[in-house]
Parts: C-alpha cells; sequence; structure tokens
DNA sequence: AAGTGTGAACAAGTTCACAGCC
DNA sequence: GGCTGTGAACTTGTTCACACTT
C-alpha cells in the first residue's frame, strides 16, 4: 500500500467504481474479480492487483462486498465531496458540455460558464448566467474552482489554461483539438475525438477486405471476441 | 516492417501527424525527432521507433522531411481518403457533434443523422435532415457507412451499436456513458468525460495541502477545516 | 470449495547508446 | 557534426499460480 501506484491502476478505478456503483444500485451484495472481469473485459488478476494498492478488500472464498468495495473506492477516487467545475468557452460544445446532466450526478457542481463573445455573456445556460471570461482570474480569486473543463477555440486554449492555473484551478479538462502545458502538480487531460477517428481508419484502412457488410446474423455479447477497450 | 506493430504506436501516429501537418503549414521544410519530442512532450527515441515500424523516412544528420513525413503519415493513417460517418443520437451533445467542423476538415463526411424522437426527425442540423433511427438498418444496406458516432442515452447504446454493427459500420466511436460490446474487427472508442473527471479527484484529493491556489486567503471557510484526512 | 492477495514469471513498452550515413 | 534507425538494456505493466482464508 506505501508503494507507487501506476497511473493506468487510477485510470481503470473510476471504471470499476462505475460498475460497482451499478451493482450496489440493483442491490447486488457480493461479486467475484471474476465476474467483474468478466463484465468489463479484463482479467480477474488484473482487478484483484489493482485493488491491492490500496487495500484488502475481499473475503477469501467469498468475494467482494459490493456496497464496501462501492464506497471504498468513492472515497479513494475522492467522490466522497463534491467538486466545483468552472466551463470556459460557451459554444455548441460548451453548452452541450454544460447542460449534461451526467457531471451534477456524479458529484460536479458546474458553478461558472465563461465565454468571450458578447452575445453569449449575460445568457443563461443550464441554469447558470455566462460570464465574461475576462473576469476569470478576479472571479477565481474570489470563489476558487478546483477544475475547468475548456471548450475554448484552439487558438486561445493554451492562454486560457494559462489563466486558469493562475487562478488556481488545478485539474483541467480540455476539450480544445490542441495540446496545452501547464506545470507540474496540475492535472490535464484532453479529449479530441478526431485522434480516435484517426486510429480508427487506420484500421479500417487495414480490414476493407473483411467484409463484414454481409448481412450476417446479428452478433451478441461474446467477451472473448470483444474489441480493445479505449 | 513486417512485425507486429503494438496499439499504442497507433494511437500517438495520429499526434504526430496532427503537428506535422501544422509544421508543414507553416512552411517547415525539414524537423528532426529531438524538435518533434519538445514539441509534443515525448522523447526524440520514442517518435523515431514509432515511425521506424512503417519505414525509413528520415536522413541521417538531416531530419525528416515535413512535407514527405506528413504525407507518408496521412497514408499509414488511411486519411487519402474521405471517409463517412454516422451520428445516432442528436441530442445537445449529438447537435455539437455535427455541427463540429473539425470532422469535415480532416476528412470524415458527416453523410447521415439519426434520431428517435418525432420532434427531431425531420428538422435539419448542420444542413443534414435528421432521419428516423428505426431505419438505421435499412439506410446503411442502401447507402454504407464507414464509422458511426453514438451519442445515445446509456440505456440504448448497446442496442444501437449492435444494429450499427448489423448495418455493415466498421468503427464506433461511442459517447454513451457506458461500455458497448462489439465483434472482434469492429473499432470501437469510448469517450466518456466523466471517467476523466473522477481519475483527476483521485489526484487532487491527494494534493490538496500544496497550495497552488493564489496567494490570497480569501475562501469561505478557515482552510484547516477542508483539509481532509489521510 | 471458492476466491483473495501477492511474489514471481512473463510480456509489453520505453529508452539507451551507438553504428552508420548524410 | 548531426541525426536516424535499431538491437539491447531497461522499465513498466500484466498474468500466473498458489499459499492462505473463510
Amino acid at each position: 500500500m506505501p508503494l507507487e501506484i501506476p497511473e493506468v491502476v487510477i485510470d481503470r478505478l473510476p471504471v470499476y467504481y462505475r460498475l460497482l456503483a451499478r451493482l450496489s444500485y440493483e442491490g447486488r451484495a457480493v461479486v467475484s474479480s471474476q465476474e467483474l472481469g468478466e463484465e468489463l473485459g479484463v482479467t480477474p488478476a488484473q482487478i484483484r492487483k489493482d485493488l491491492s494498492y490500496f487495500g484488502r478488500f475481499g473475503k477469501q472464498g467469498r468475494g467482494y462486498s459490493v456496497p464496501r468495495l462501492t464506497e471504498e473506492l468513492r472515497v479513494i477516487l475522492g467522490l466522497d465531496t463534491r467538486w466545483s467545475v468552472v466551463v470556459v468557452g460557451i459554444g455548441r460544445l460548451g453548452r452541450a458540455i454544460a447542460s449534461y446532466p451526467g457531471f451534477e450526478d456524479q458529484g460536479f457542481d458546474i458553478v461558472a460558464l465563461y465565454d468571450a463573445d458578447r452575445k453569449v455573456i449575460g445568457t443563461e445556460v443550464a441554469g447558470v448566467v455566462v460570464r465574461d471570461s475576462g473576469h476569470l482570474e478576479d472571479d477565481l480569486r474570489q470563489r476558487p474552482a478546483d477544475i475547468a473543463v475548456v471548450a475554448v477555440p484552439s487558438t486561445i486554449a493554451q492562454e486560457i489554461a494559462d489563466r486558469l492555473v493562475h487562478g488556481g484551478v488545478r485539474a483541467i479538462l480540455n476539450y480544445a483539438p490542441t495540446r496545452v502545458v501547464v506545470p507540474a502538480g496540475v492535472e490535464l487531460r484532453h479529449i479530441n475525438p478526431v485522434l480516435f477517428l484517426q486510429s480508427m481508419t487506420y484500421h479500417l484502412k487495414r480490414t476493407a477486405n473483411r467484409n463484414l457488410r454481409a448481412p450476417e446474423p446479428l452478433p451478441r455479447r461474446d467477451p472473448s471476441a470483444e474489441a480493445r477497450p479505449a
């Protein structure tokens, strides 16, 4: 437990958490790493090893208590607190993000929206009035935010990121299709669907001959034949 | 070159391509792996090794020809062809996706939009009339599509994926916050911002003490009261 | 009997370091 | 001199397999 935990393990935890939260909701009492693995398309050993970095949550011969493990992961991931989020860039994408109920549901409070466009500033989106992004740093000093979602044009993404970091934001989820750089200690994730499409076309190009278009019977879940997870 | 190429390498290619396309546009003639690495925050050795899976594109003592390498990657990734994309689920997110110019710019043609809602069917979004998702399979048989973007509610994501695969779609980009399963040979990527937020909160929770905030003591409550237990 | 937790074996991925070429 | 291409060394991540617990 005191040893260094690989980042890949951290990245899988939310996936485990999501499944466990569902099982918990369904009233399931106990689950084995075997079954979790089948459901997620990963090996049971990986799940046990991943969890073992954080403690010994299972019972031999039985498995894991679903409510117990769900709660443990909730705490480990810091989801026992609500986090404040600001969204910068209220174009079509920013609007979709601000209106997505999944954030609030999962404990992320969208506390402010920012845009630079005078036509957008002052309008209400998902119950929040859009503020002038010129006030970003001042506002953040007044009312700090934990996380920022960036959905501005590529050209200004770095500038916005800099100002967010300067304003004390410690995690940035960047939807702009450009890499931004932040100081060590600030968490950063990029979401760029085009990069996904482009890695998929690499494979499409190479499987063009295998005719999957023929009207075959509808394939149903066969975990062993499953495509790789994202 | 004939040997098995790791998937991680494929996933990095679009990132290299994006940078090279920019350099190419800027008129840059030659670039070294050193410089590419600095720009992308990866080691030069990794770039050289990755590229070496596909051929010998560099010149010793010089570096890589920017236009040449850009073009090579374009072909390797299959971006020398246009690909047809359908978007299923024209809610706020689907609308943002359908309207995003970045797809068309990069050679992805959005050829059809689908929704199940009678109020949405028949309306025009980004110049395309939304069709009834009930016609999905019939339409696909008539006019095959290469790629589908799924932006439907979680509850029906698997069903839609099944029907897309049955209709001959060979790559799915899933925005629904649930894992879907597809047969081997069908490319699949998941985009779920909540999972990113949750892995970031893991780290935020652990760096709460390191004061990265601007040196103003303004927050509402006594900071010591906000310190989380270990 | 069933299933965890984990060191050890293995596999995958990254970086080194240098021969070879421009 | 500078920089690629690449085996070899190393590092990181995954899976095995089994002692141990319920």
